[in-house]
DNA sequence: CCCAGAAACATTGATATCCTAATATCTGCC
DNA sequence: GGCAGATATTAGGATATCAATGTTTCTGGG
């Protein structure tokens, strides 16, 4: 599971260090960040999946699984879902295929639009989903290692920069 | 390449509430937070992807030429690398395949230990290096859209996640 | 000292995921 | 009524992880 064991000294700062004996000093710090979300990424994800993995689910499946489950009617359009789950469309389709096979979600038909499709949560979904969303707020969400004022330092800083990428 | 189109409202500060409305108030930041870095990870590495795409070089491939060439003679046993960069053995396979076929790495017999292999930089793999460095630091790393402070909170912050985890 | 078992190293094959490009169908505007 | 745009899917390429394998090295009991 994990890799890397006993690493004597921080990989990033000593990178760091290498780009300002580099004469990149500007971007130092910009590549700091950049490579400490990538690996915080990797980190968190690893133990989503840990604790998905007995579920049957990954995350993408889980995301839209939540996200159906808080919707009036339990239902979305594929479209709309990769738009606020900010995920290609053939990522949604691959998705949707797998939940569909797992009995979690079903495709209807649009009522209207004869080329779109519905994805609607099944009562197995819901459940699922559930047991999913208890398990990683006990064992990922509330389990950072970090304090509440730098969980709430990460979530505002990294709103402004998606704000700054257009998300939003 | 960019996927949602002007989001009304930021989608994680609507799951955060969805995740209070619901009775998880304890885990809704952690969930915020979380969600937050798996979205900045994709913006960041979209970004790095499409600065490497002319260069033919993926993000992985890159890390371990910059790795590389920091080195004293520019090779290192594969182990080494992953352990260094926080990646399973078969990833650094595969990417020094690639990076073998692209004439950027050499594999190398490793001097004493006849289990172990030394992927050691070439010439042009160095020159490649430096220029994709080059249009990261401009394109990228500088180009962050928060303020040096907020980049230093960044820093500040995931270096204690990952510590927590024990990345060092 | 020696040698049998454990551990480390790199690779291969299988599986899952994501992204790109191309395609078929349908909608709605002019 | 025709054509641009939207919707979903399929196919293909790249990457990451997991499990298993073949070597090689290390280690500890005899």
């Amino acid at each position: 599971m994990t890799i890397g064991r006993t690493l004597d000294s921080d990989p990033i700062e000593e990178a760091r260090r290498q780009w300002v004996a580099h004469g990149w000093a500007d971007a130092a710090d910009g590549m700091a960040a950049v490579t400490s979300i990538v690996r915080a990424q990797q980190i968190v994800l690893q133990r989503i999946d840990t604790v998905l993995r007995p579920l049957d689910l990954t995350f993408a499946r889980y995301e839209i699984l939540t996200l159906l489950s808080f919707t009036k009617h339990g239902s979305l359009p594929m479209t709309k879902m990769g738009a606020l789950l900010q995920v290609h469309p053939t990522s949604v389709t691959s998705a949707v295929d797998r939940l569909e096979g797992q009995g979690f979600v079903e495709r209807l038909p649009h009522p209207t639009d004869r080329r779109a499709v519905l994805a609607s949560i099944t009562e197995a979904g819901r459940a699922r989903a559930l047991a999913a969303t208890a398990a990683l707020n006990g064992q990922v969400f509330e389990q950072l290692g970090i304090t509440e004022h730098q969980v709430n330092q990460l979530r505002t800083v990294l709103r402004a920069l998606r704000a700054n990428a257009g998300d939003f």
